[in-house]
Formats: structure tokens, sequence, C-alpha cells
DNA sequence: TTGAAAGCGCTAACAA
DNA sequence: TTGTTAGCGCTTTCAA
């Protein structure tokens, strides 16, 4: 089984280290671990018989006693029909492991997708191989919430968690961008283009805090403008946007507006209005979320959108989780801002 | 510092386990490790205090006398443009997961992106921070074959390393797919439908193995068949894709088929023929490889492609390396079907 | 600046 | 069936 050969008999340790170089393990140990107090000499020739032998630190020893792994788990929900296709984490991915990288912490990314997986993940986490947690898309009733808190490991979201009691935040540090702010960046928008009957493709928005948050702004718009609100929910996919788009088409063809709560469903929409034969944004001006390069820049035309500065998100996660933070368990959320393109 | 913080002081071991349940660490220790001799009132005993204390075995201490970890360490080269909106990869890493899963084992996925990375991820796996490896897409003067060597850490390879040397194997075990067996398959295809001006778009065939044997599975039909070859050699992206396909068109406008080394380029292939206003299959017959059901289903007209079931690719490297197959060092290669629909 | 010794939390002989 | 004992390989006081 190759799962227990081993190249080459034994590894060497810390103590094949200090016999062969003549000093102390503990002196070893200094050197390793860059403590200053060492003479130069002995230093170098502990050095020469680490590269010597290939001598590489036993990690579990070594967190027995430190209690550190130098490991962060990123644990990604559901990467099934959407993570990995999904370029939001891909950013957000991004600019997590150039934050841990900085702190020199290697990140780990840890998949939740059948149900037998959960077990699995929280023995994991639990089981001290990594120093902290980074977590996504938690929904009511996701066990992995008490999960953390019981073992104890410190964590930090990514999207504000919705919890089932309604006490969204009890503790846990998280990182979200303002998307009640930024959805009505983007009605204003459209209203202040003169649009009327403004629809909305929301995302699941009893599953997910981002989508309530997305929803509410922009009825918070019509609401001041005193205009109807027309409400269709799709799933945060590219089909699910075409889908609600065509939907919103069939309640009320004289739309002339609509904004999309994400860039993927805007895309799928756009290619509704297109089938339908309608202008974009002539006919009906099409406003995004999330201000993603690879498809808002490429869609036809190219798409109106909040911006969230989602790399950066991925760092304060990190960074929040490093230590970097203002405090223990504080938040950050980040403003938006809408990029004008060509689709409103 | 959040990373610092654990919730409510030390974490109970074994010890405190065992003395509140009056039996000694062995007796738990054999309680937790599911052996059976133990009694019954014994071990609910010890399951009931290990419940009450919310015991978590330590497993740094666990490994430091196992010297396993449960956790396999998927190596992934490249996020930033291709991987994750790769569903090539994606379906591999499934058929990875589900397998380790059936055995119990953790996935982990490190990636490799940026320079620095590589000696971290390089101590990741050295440090015994896992059982074994799988890797991907190493190229001549990859360093991650050497370390894994002189780490000594079991390792199996997706897709067939191809070495500086000319020394392909070395030892490592590896999985993939028939690709010039498949390459041939869609040529024969070609042939058999009277194309006579058939084209190529090769991967870089200079970088990877299956790109070359691709390549050289297309040239093995042209050659028995006494036809001219024609090659444009892209880089397996979309954009790729129909760049090569409009060199082809420039240098022989009256080509009437083409393989195309992989679906994404293909599919960027498609969109070139059709802005050159050639209809497909009827002027031009194009045969993909892989057979990625997003993308061949999805394009116009569906994509007639060899498929290679990526999946399994993935299930048998986990399988390989926790030591299910034949013997140590056995490598696989998985044959190839060609999935006929419209394009050819 | 260096070394000796204790101990991190667990498993695995070996005894009982 | 259960307990005793000896480490696994490292860091870290404490002395020298």
């Amino acid at each position: 089984m190759v799962l227990t050969q081993r190249s080459n008999g034994r590894r060497p340790t810390l103590e094949d280290v200090a016999r062969r170089s003549g000093v102390s393990k503990s002196t070893v140990s200094r050197v390793i671990n860059g403590e200053h107090r060492v003479s130069a000499e002995v230093a170098d020739r502990v050095r020469d018989v680490i590269a010597e032998l290939g001598y590489v630190p036993n990690q579990a020893a070594r967190q027995l006693v430190t209690h550190r792994t130098g490991a962060v788990a990123v644990v990604a929900p559901q990467p099934e029909n959407r993570l990995f296709l999904d370029p939001f984490f891909d950013c957000l991915l991004r600019g997590i492991r150039r934050e841990l990288a900085r702190h020199g912490a290697q990140a780990v990314l840890l998949f939740l997708d059948e149900p037998e997986d959960y077990a699995r993940v929280t023995d994991y986490l639990a089981g001290g191989h990594v120093d902290g947690a980074l977590l996504f898309s938690l929904r009511p009733g996701d066990r992995l919430h008490e999960m953390i808190d019981k073992v104890g490991l410190p964590a930090v979201f990514g999207g504000r968690p919705l919890l089932r009691d309604g006490d969204s935040v009890r503790g846990h540090a998280y990182v979200d961008g303002d998307n009640r702010g930024g959805a009505r960046q983007a009605v204003r928008h459209l209203v202040s283009l003169g649009r009327r009957r403004i629809a909305t493709v929301a995302g699941p928005y009893d599953q997910e805090h981002s989508a309530a948050e997305r929803l509410a702004g922009y009825r918070d718009v019509l609401l001041d403008a005193s205009l109807p609100d027309l409400v269709e929910r799709a799933d945060y996919t590219l089909r699910g946007g075409a889908g609600a788009m065509a939907a919103l088409l069939d309640r009320r063809p004289d739309l002339d507006a609509v904004f999309v709560a994400s860039d993927l469903m805007a895309s799928g929409a756009l290619q509704t209005l297109r089938e339908r034969g309608l202008r974009v944004p002539q006919d009906v001006a099409v406003v995004g979320f999330d201000d993603l390069a690879s498809i808002a820049e490429a869609t036809d035309p190219p798409l109106t959108t909040v911006r969230q500065d989602v790399e950066e998100m991925g760092r304060l996660m990190a960074g929040l989780l490093m230590g970097e933070g203002p405090s223990e368990a504080s938040s950050v959320v980040i403003p938006t801002s809408l990029v004008r393109r060509r689709s409103a």
C-alpha cells in the first residue's frame, strides 16, 4: 500500500542533528527557530548538518508543545454546482491566500459537499490541525457555527452569518460588503435615469443575509420614490438569472429597468433580454452586483454594477483572524461603489 | 489577537476523561479507537464522560505516535487564471474527495500560485501534516517532484508527469487518460466522415504530456491515411482556441475539419467559425476532447468530443494513494470513447 | 551562550 | 478485560 511506504527508512530527528553537530537538542532547536543567542559558528555548523541530513522538523511534535500549526482552514460549502465556477469565490480566496501568506500561514481548503463531509470536517477542525478557520455562507440552522464555538477554534466568517434565532453575530467576527447600501446605490441610479418600472432579480433572500439586504436596499429606494416593486427570486446562478428575467417580463412586459442581485445572474438576465429582442439599456436598463471583472466586462453590453472589493474582503478576513483587527470579535463592513458601464 | 483565544481554558485530555471515568488512559484510548476488548459498561461510561467533557482527541499527540494524520493534500497549481474556472478540475476534485471520504480521509487543497507559495507548501507537505499528496500538471523542471521524493511522501500524479530528462515516470504512480488513443478515435471519425483537410488545435505540447500525446494521435491517423497535417498550438484556454482557429483558417481557408485538443478551446474555435460565417458541421466538422458536460452540451452546435471519465480519474488517483491499486508504484491509463453530438 | 530535564497528549507493547 | 510503562520529537524553563 502506497501510503505506508517511506522512501528511506526513518526520517532524521532533532536529536540526530544534535548528535551529528556535537551540540544539544536545545541548541539545534534555537537555531531552527531563529533565536539570536546562539554563536555564529555553532549556528552555521548546525545548519550545515540540517542540510546534509535533509532534516525537516516534525510538525506534530512541535504542535504538541506550541499549540500552533501554521495552517488555517478555509471551509467552502457546496462546491458542487457553484463554488468552483464562481469567480466571486476565486477572488475572495486569492485575497485570503495572500494575506495568510504574509503571515507565513498556509491556507488549506476543505470542502463541505455531501452531508457526510460534515462530520469529517468537524473532526478535522476540532483535531487541532489548524490554528483557525475562515467560513462562508452560513445559513440558518447550519451546525458548523455551533461546532466552531464548541471547539473554541478562532474563526472569521465571510458574509454576515444569518442564524435561526435572528441573532446573527453571537461573538463571531465577520467581514461583509455593504449589501443594503450597494443596492440602494444601484436602484437610485436607475431612478435618476428616469426609469419608473424597476424590477429586481433577488437572491435567495430567505437563505442568505446578503440577498435579504440587497432586496431591502431595493425596496428602500422604491418606497422613497413611491414606485411599485416587482420581485423575482433566483438562486445566484446564470440560469436562475435568465429564468427570473423571463418571469419578470412575463409579469410586466413594459418594465424599463432591472436591478439584478449578482453579476452572474445579470449575465443570464441579459441573455433573456436579448432573446426577447429588448435593447439594453434603451429598452431595459440593467444593474448588477459584485463587479466581477470576468463577467461584468465580458457581457454585451458591459455591465453597470455595484463594486465590492472582494479580494480585499478576503484579505480582511484573514487579517482579522491573524489578529490585525482592531479587537477580538470585531467585524468589518466594507463600502460599495457603483461602476458605470453600458448597461445602465 | 483572535488566533490565541480559546473559548474556555484548557481543553480536556485523555487523562481527564480517564480520571473522571475511573479507568486508565489505555482503556479510554481503546474506547476511542473502537477496540472491542472493552466491556460494554466501561465503554458506555467512558463515552458518557467524553460527551460530558466535550473531549476531542488531540491530533498532534496522536500523529506523533501513529505517524498518520488522516489527511491527504491535493496540490493545485496556478489557480490564478485557470483552475477555479476549469470544470475539468472540478470533476477531478470531486472524484478525489469522494474516494478519500470512503477511506475516511480528509482532502485538503493547497494552492501553488505565486512563487513564494512554493516554499510554504513544501514545508507543509514535508512537515507531516498529511499522509500523502495528489499532484497535477507537473511540467519539465517542476521542483515539486524532487521535493516529494526527498520528503518521502507518498504521492500520485494526475496526468503523466513530463520530466526534463524524458524519464517521465521515475517510480511515481500516475493516472492519466489515453490521450493518444482518444485523439486517434477523434481523427479517425473525421476521416470516416470523408474529411480530407483536417487541422488540429493542439495544446502546449512542449509543456504537457497530454498535449503531446493528443498531437501524436492526430498525426498517427493522418499519416495512415496519407493526409497532410495542419497544426496550430494554443494554451488550453477558450481565447487561445479561438485565436488558433483563426490562424488555421488564415493558413488554409478551405479546411473541412478540425480536431481541437480540449473542449474549452473547441468552444473558442466554434466562436471563430461562426464569426467567419462557416457552418458546423457542414463546412467544418469539429471534434473536441474531454467531454465536459458544462461545455460540450452547451455549445452551438453541441460538441462531438472524446470522453474521459474525469471523476473516475480522480477516484483512481485517491484509490491508488490509499493503497487500493494493484501494487505500490503502479499507474493507470483509462480508456476514452467518442461521444457523438452535432459538431461532427 | 549552552545543556539537562521535564513534559505536551497520545498509543502500544507488555504485564497482570 | 484492564493497567503500567515507555516513548513519539519537539520546546522550554531552569541551571550552569
